[in-house]
DNA sequence: GTAGGGTTAG
């Protein structure tokens, strides 16, 4: 099936391409006396014996403008001369000039030249002007290979994958085969697409068309294959691919350790990381691959790890690029290592907006929210502009450390002062900034007056805030909206079933239980890991497998106890089942992030932090109880839930037990 | 004359 939708810009199908000055085309002689600067003149005019051949040596060199006023004196332009202006045009960024040089090349009857409908195409898709070069192609009749290729890639490239594929199965209609470069272009075109429909039935049936016309030991194409499975997190299909893929190179391999990565595989990505280097002799892992190695890293909080890929970096000179320094940042900071992501930040001699989105980020996930704006701040006052994501990352900061009315301040400078307006995503942070703070019903009115389509994730927001504030009325408006947008999403149906298990409505909790059953949901269930010498160990709840478990037990009870006696008694309220107290506390002493901690004040020396990471977010009672042990056991601790970083020092956490 | 992988958020 292919999806059809006919484009905005088709509705105004001819664009304005200004008439070249008639009285300029007129003086068509030789350029005797042309104004150029001094110093152009004579180098241009030393090398260049005819026009043609000044026009192509100033294009050369940069001067548009001035190759411009020297094309009206050349009679015949030639191929190679528009190939130039136009080029020249593209890499200056200039619309005005290849405005002019289009006008220019349909007076002198080039316009149904495929070479330079190609070049043309290439040239609006590099100025952003897709609307241009789709009208190049629709007015070229004759369409060579290149000219086909040339608009998938336009059109892709500015995200109008339904386009693309529209035209694709046109092209496929007509009689055209598809060469390695379409097959490349027609699969970006289905991740690419701007449609919320998935075009990943579109994908499989590229993919089959390349099965059958043998392209399947390509690498550039399997490689792209493989990425377009993974962007659709079809991380079966694309293991397959890669399993596969009669030769494999450097971009192959990273592209898996990628889609790992980004798939919620961090351990995958890290271990086939290591696989590359012990398996490929003909080729070493590059920048890139380090980028996505980094990005595991970060996700695992696997710090010790993390160092050791910065040293790797270091070691073979990889650290010069800006993507890696960034993903270093990020990295440093995911793994609760602010000062180090601050550090190499510092050491920067460049920086764009993603580093400062990375460090920005940092401090926010760290609850660092007054140091976040800081940052943010200090970034516009050196000249460089914030980016939608600059606002996400500030906001983000905001709502983690509550700080409503800077948030609110932000959100109005985004249009205001910045031209940016707010996306699905900034309402969605501002959602949460009010929820958070118990500000539900100024959160809900933000989802009733956005002028955009409040997506699962704005929804997600404001049910988040009612479980933690226990609002049952809105809370099922919201679900309500959730159970609609993400039927098979097990955690709306947990977090709904959290409110009323809160607010001791034990039938309703019941009732949404079997709506899971029925609908044979699976359930994310808690898991948290910490790295001890380099090793990862991970704890699910009630875990047997840890051959220390019952040293754990033992510890945990013992601590409980303790507890008890200071007066700190358990928080039961997460545990959702309508149980006896005692019970309630057995199933609480079970929660993996506990486990966790109990393992490392066993296995840790006094002085070391213990570094804990959680897949979900920090129960309330593991809250209390880390933060007792953080002062009866003299411990620094540091938590990593699924939204940020809890800093227990001396029975004190850094996020004020607002989170 | 065209091609594959990477950085920031939630």
């Amino acid at each position: 099936m292919w999806a059809l939708r006919v484009p905005q810009t088709f509705q105004n199908p001819v664009l304005p391409i200004p008439n070249k000055p008639r009285d300029c085309a007129a003086a068509a002689k030789p350029p005797d006396t042309i104004n150029l600067r001094p110093s152009t003149t004579l180098t241009a005019a030393v090398i260049a014996t005819t026009t043609n051949q000044l026009i192509q040596s100033l294009c050369k060199r940069g001067n548009v403008k001035q190759a411009l006023q020297v094309l009206p004196h050349e009679e015949n332009p030639t191929q190679r001369t528009y190939e130039l202006l136009i080029l020249c045009c593209a890499l200056q960024n200039s619309f005005s000039d290849a405005l002019t040089v289009h006008r220019h090349l349909i007076d002198n009857g080039f316009d149904q030249d495929p070479f330079l409908a190609t070049k043309l195409i290439n040239m609006y898709s590099e100025l952003d002007c897709i609307e241009y070069a789709r009208q190049v192609f629709d007015k070229i009749r004759r369409r060579t290979m290149f000219v086909w290729n040339a608009i998938f890639r336009a059109l892709t490239l500015a995200g109008h994958g339904i386009e693309a594929l529209d035209l694709y199965r046109e092209f496929n209609r007509i009689g055209y085969c598809s060469d390695r470069f379409t097959y490349t272009y027609a699969l970006k075109a289905c991740v690419v697409s701007e449609s919320l429909v998935s075009l990943l039935n579109n994908g499989k049936e590229i993919h089959g068309h390349i099965f059958r016309r043998g392209f399947e030991t390509h690498i550039h194409v399997m490689t792209t294959l493989l990425d377009m499975y993974a962007k659709f997190s079809c991380l079966s299909y694309a293991c397959r691919v890669f399993e596969r893929m009669p030769v494999r190179n450097v971009v192959s391999w990273s592209a898996m350790i990628a889609s790992y990565a980004k798939n919620g595989r961090p351990f995958d990505a890290l271990n086939l990381f290591y696989e590359m280097m012990l398996e490929c002799h003909d080729f070493l892992p590059n920048s890139v691959t380090t980028v996505s190695v980094l990005q595991a890293c970060g996700n695992l909080s696997a710090l010790s790890q993390g160092k050791l890929i910065h040293g790797y970096i270091l070691r073979r000179g990889l650290d010069s690029l800006l993507p890696v320094k960034s993903a270093l940042v990020t990295m440093y900071a995911r793994c609760g290592d602010l000062e180090s992501a601050q550090y190499v930040f510092d050491k920067m001699n460049k920086r764009d907006v993603i580093s400062w989105n990375s460090l920005i980020s940092g401090y926010g996930i760290h609850g660092f929210g007054a140091k976040a704006i800081q940052m943010f701040e200090e970034m516009i006052s050196l000249g460089v502009a914030p980016s939608p994501v600059s606002f996400i990352s500030v906001l983000g900061a905001c709502s983690h450390a509550g700080l409503v009315i800077e948030g609110k301040r932000l959100f109005n400078s985004m249009v205001k002062q910045h031209g940016i307006s707010p996306g699905v995503e900034h309402y969605g942070c501002m959602v949460d900034l009010l929820g958070r703070a118990n500000r539900l019903d100024e959160a809900a009115s933000i989802i009733e007056d956005m002028p955009l389509e409040p997506g699962p994730k704005v929804w997600g927001s404001l049910l988040g805030s009612c479980r933690i504030h226990c609002n049952v009325k809105l809370a099922e408006r919201a679900s309500s909206r959730l159970f609609e947008l993400e039927p098979n999403n097990a955690g709306n149906y947990v977090l709904l079933a959290d409110v009323y298990a809160e607010a001791k409505m034990w039938d309703d909790v019941k009732r949404v239980n079997k709506l899971v059953e029925s609908r044979e949901l699976q359930k994310v269930s808690g898991c948290s890991w910490i790295e001890v010498r380099r090793k990862m160990y991970s704890f699910k709840s009630v875990d047997e497998l840890n051959p220390q478990i019952e040293q754990i037990h033992a510890l945990l009870v013992k601590l409980s106890k303790e507890m008890k006696e200071q007066g700190c008694l358990p928080n039961t309220k997460p545990v959702l089942y309508d149980l006896d107290s005692e019970e309630k506390q057995r199933i609480l002493l079970g929660h993996s992030e506990k486990l966790a901690v109990a393992f490392g004040l066993i296995n840790t020396s006094k002085r070391e932090t213990i570094r804990i990471t959680k897949n979900l977010r920090l129960c309330e009672d593991c809250h209390s109880v880390t933060r007792f042990i953080s002062k009866f056991a003299n411990r620094d601790i540091l938590v990593r839930d699924v939204n940020r970083y809890h800093h227990f020092h001396d029975g004190v956490c850094s996020c004020g037990d607002y989170w």
